[in-house]
DNA sequence: ATTGAAACGAGCACCGC
DNA sequence: GCGGTGCTCGTTTCAAT
C-alpha cells in the first residue's frame, strides 16, 4: 500500500532509535519533510514517512513540546512587499558600550527593515541583514540608527545580490 | 460578533487599495498573520482578519499565485537536531574565480551545515552562515570546503553567540 | 470581490493491540 | 508506544450578491 515519494521510508519495522538527542530516524523524516513544507496535511505528511496518521499526529505533538519544533512561518518574498535591496551590514560597537549589546541588538531586531541579527564574537559585534525599499532607504537606516548612535564604533555595508537559504538538515 | 485581539481589523468597509506592488490592507494582515503561525487554519486566519473563510481562502491563494507567499517552513532548534554551534563566514574568493561564484555558492548551500549564503558586493564575496555540532566540526568545514578550494583567497571565521530571526514586514 | 451554504475530506480522541 | 475506527470540525467549491 501507499507510494514510495522522495526519500525516507525503511522505516517501519528498521533500525529505530536516537542518533542525537533523542531524536530517531522518525524524528528527522517528520523534520525534514515540515521544513519543506510546513503546511503539509497530517495525513499527507503520515503517508511521506510511512505511518499512521495517529502516529504521525502523536509525534509532531511531542517535537512541538520538546522544542524541537519552534514553529511554522509563512516565507515572504521581501520584493513583492516592497523590499527589493538587501544588504548585510556588520556594526562595530565602541569598548565601553558592550555591556548594552543585548538591549541594542533586540531594539534593531524589532525594526521593520532588519531580518536577521547575529551577535558575533570576533573582530564586529553585530551583524544585520536588513531588506529596504531602495539605496535611498538603506543609507537613511544605517545613518539613522546605526552611525547616529554613540555605541556605534564602525559599520561596514555590503549590498546582497543573492540570498540562498536552506533548512536545518539533522545530524 | 468575534472578538479583536492584536491589531488589524477595520479593514471591512475600510481603505482598500494597494499601498504597494497591488496588496491592500487584507492582504498585508495576512502575510502578517501567516508570518506569525504558518499552520493557523483558514478558519482562524478568516476571523483574525475580519473576512469570511472563504474569501480569506482565495485571497491566500492568489497570494500564493502571484508568488509573494512563496511557502511555508517548520523552524527547526538547531541545538535540539546537534547543531548547536554557529557562525558566520566570511569569504573572498581569487580575482579569477568569480565566473564560478554561481556555481560555488549553490555547492556551498547544499551542504547541511549550511543555514545561509549571502552572495555579496563588497571587499568580501560571500557569506556563509553554518550551524554545526561543534567547533571541531567547524574546523572540519572551512578546512575542507573553503580553505582546500583553490577558487578561495580568504576566509574569516566569527562565533555566532545569538541569532534574532524577525519576519520581513510589508511596507 | 465577497459571501453563505453544501459536499467533501481531514483532524483528533478513544480504545485495542 | 503504535495503529485502526468514528465523530466532529475545517476546508473548498459554487451560485448569488
Amino acid at each position: 500500500m501507499s507510494d514510495d515519494r522522495s526519500s525516507h521510508d525503511a522505516l517501519t519495522g528498521g533500525a529505530r532509535r536516537s542518533t542525537f538527542g533523542g531524536l530517531d530516524d522518525l524524528d528527522r523524516a517528520l523534520l525534514r519533510e515540515l521544513e519543506r513544507d510546513g503546511r503539509i496535511s497530517n495525513k499527507d505528511l503520515a503517508e511521506r514517512v510511512g505511518v499512521a496518521p495517529s502516529t504521525c499526529h502523536t509525534r509532531v505533538a511531542a517535537l512541538r513540546t520538546r522544542g524541537v519544533l519552534r514553529g511554522f512561518h509563512a516565507d515572504v518574498d521581501p520584493e513583492a512587499v516592497g523590499r527589493g535591496l538587501q544588504a548585510v551590514i556588520a556594526v562595530r560597537l565602541q569598548a565601553g558600550a558592550r555591556p548594552q549589546l543585548g538591549a541594542f541588538a533586540h531594539a534593531l531586531a524589532a525594526r521593520p527593515e532588519v531580518r536577521d541579527v547575529y551577535l558575533l564574537g570576533g573582530s564586529e559585534d553585530i551583524l544585520l541583514h536588513v531588506a529596504v525599499h531602495d539605496s535611498r532607504a538603506l543609507r537613511a537606516f544605517v545613518v539613522e540608527h546605526l552611525s547616529a548612535r554613540r555605541e556605534v564604533a564602525h559599520t561596514q555595508t555590503s549590498l546582497v545580490f543573492e540570498h540562498l537559504h536552506a533548512p536545518t538538515t539533522a545530524v
